[in-house]
RNA sequence: GCUCCGUUGGUGUAGUCCGGCCAAUCAUUUCGGCCUUUCGAGCCGAUGACCUGGGUUCAAAUCCCAGACGGAGCACCA
């Protein structure tokens, strides 16, 4: 199996389908996978230095190790071996003609002049291309197929062209005479000794003009799969590189990490696991039709995964404050996870008064449950403690929401899809670290990311009250 | 225009090659119930699909033909 990514820039979420469904693959039936570097075009698909890193490391994320590691540039002397040997078998010529020119022969299902040249004369102009004794678009190599093949996609094909552009890479960039992948990748799949394709459905011609190639050298052909492309529910944003790049250029996104950018980079910061992406894209299956797929899914599987493990918190959202009257517990001391009560409680001073979500706002004379605190009525301007006990809510008469102090919660800039919101936390969370996870009842999971300074790394002097004002503690936004 | 390929509930998927055990699987979504000082969580349950029309057959999601709809390719991109 191979994983062969074009690494011109970091990878969007449907890339992730690739080493999800090849590497689960690869497990499952104890085979060998590597990643390839189908790098073989400097000009219009220009390899980003930083992305061959960045796909080993995303592939990490979703939680395989390639085998081994190919990059096609470092691998240019072995097509041109296999060119010539091509070459030697009468199974391509050089060709001078226009692109245009060529393209209405073809149409035509007529050959070029160039078609019948002897081998010879193919052979010295083809090290001549290797030499760089042409310019882009002056020669290119064609394997010569069949040129009234009623598909006209596989007529006579491109193997080799001219590229003036120096290879990004130092140890390429000599080269100017680059194959096209169809003829890079068939004679790498065999050469790698690669069984079974996996790959998208716009490749369905070149298994076909590849095996034209095979059966020169009289090579078996891979098994090969084509599966259609992959749209995602939720994001505004098209998946689509460049597209991306275009949106963090112009200022839209903050970068490939923005969490509404539907990319890898983004599902981790926000703090989902790779397995929970991997799993999603196995559920997708390989069908050739296009697909559709909703983030819930992977949302349902990252909770599955996390949900155990993660501690409870409140957060209000754009919160208004309500003064506390009455006789109310000064504290409250609701779990760290309701099922494990072993991990202990957490302590949040009432205060006097609270913040409460606009959506929870009570209307007048009505009854809420602050959870972990007690029942209020919420009349004259002020939540008045009732007293009453939990069975009101048993009853179904009254709404339990969450809340935070007025005055002891930490701001929180909760970064989400649709951008961020500004909050309040109760005071504990000011504790926690980057790269914790957290649930914030009633308002879904989310990873920390950063931290604000604690007062007693504050060596300004400044009151304890001021500290909140320091910094915010900013989260990232996973899913409920 | 030419050449390929596909179409199962809101979404995805299994089943299609080798017709019957498919009054169609699993997951997610939505809805309902249960649990929990009472979670947009968890548990349980419910709703919900074979693109259309012909044909073959005792029997069709499955085979054949036609149509509709959708996708991909026809690059000196990958």
């Amino acid at each position: 199996m191979r994983c062969a990514p074009n690494p011109n820039g970091p990878w969007h979420i449907g890339h992730a389908r690739m080493p999800a469904v090849i590497g689960t693959y690869e497990e499952r039936y104890d085979g060998w996978f590597c990643v390839r570097f189908d790098d073989t075009d400097p000009e219009t698909k220009r390899p980003d230095l930083e992305a061959y890193d960045q796909i080993i490391r995303d592939i990490e994320y979703l939680g395989f190790e390639p085998d081994e590691v190919y990059r096609a540039s470092d691998r240019v002397e072995t097509y041109y071996d296999h060119a010539r040997e091509l070459i030697e078998m009468d199974g391509a010529y050089t060709c001078s003609c226009s692109g245009e020119e060529f393209s209405e022969l073809k149409n035509a299902g007529e050959p070029c002049p160039h078609r019948d040249k002897d081998r010879e004369t193919t052979l010295e102009e083809f090290d001549a291309m290797i030499a760089g004794a042409y310019e882009s678009g002056e020669m290119v190599l064609r394997v010569k197929t069949d040129i009234e093949h009623k598909n006209p996609a596989l007529r006579d094909w491109v193997a080799f062209r001219m590229i003036d552009t120096p290879h990004p890479r130092e140890e390429a960039g000599e080269y100017r005479c680059w194959p096209m992948l169809d003829f890079q990748s068939g004679v790498d799949d065999h050469l790698l000794e690669i069984t079974h394709i996996i790959r998208g459905i716009d490749l369905q011609d070149s298994a076909k003009r590849q095996r034209f190639v095979y059966d020169y050298f009289d090579w078996e052909y891979p098994e090969v799969v084509h599966w259609g492309h992959v749209q995602l529910d939720e994001y505004d944003v098209k998946m689509s590189t460049s597209r991306i790049q275009e949106l963090i250029q112009g200022g839209e996104l903050a970068g490939w990490d923005d969490p509404r950018a539907p990319t890898v980079m983004s599902l981790r910061r926000r703090g989902i696991r790779g397995e929970a992406i991997t799993e999603a894209m196995i559920g997708l299956g390989t069908s050739t039709s296009d697909v559709d797929l909703a983030m819930s899914s992977i949302y349902a599987n990252n909770r599955d995964l996390i949900d155990e493990e993660t501690d409870r918190r409140f957060l209000v959202r754009d919160g208004t404050e309500l003064s506390l009257a009455g006789d109310a517990p000064t504290e409250a001391n609701p779990p760290l996870h309701p099922n494990h009560e072993d991990r202990g409680v957490r302590e949040i001073p009432a205060g006097d008064s609270v913040l409460l979500e606009p959506d929870d706002l009570p209307a007048r004379e009505e009854r809420i449950w602050l959870k972990g605190l007690g029942c209020f009525r919420y009349t004259r301007d002020a939540l008045q403690y009732t007293g009453d006990d939990i069975d009101v809510v048993r009853d179904g008469e009254v709404d339990v929401i969450h809340w935070v102090p007025a005055a002891e919660s930490v701001p929180v800039r909760l970064r989400t899809m649709d951008g961020d919101v500004e909050g309040r936390a109760e005071p504990d969370v000011a504790d926690l670290e980057s790269d914790d996870m957290v649930q914030f009842e009633r308002v879904g999971f989310a990873r920390i990311d950063s931290v604000a300074p604690r007062a007693t790394d504050d060596t300004s002097g400044r009151s304890p009250r001021d500290r909140h004002e320091d910094g915010e503690t900013v989260a990232y936004y996973a899913h409920p």
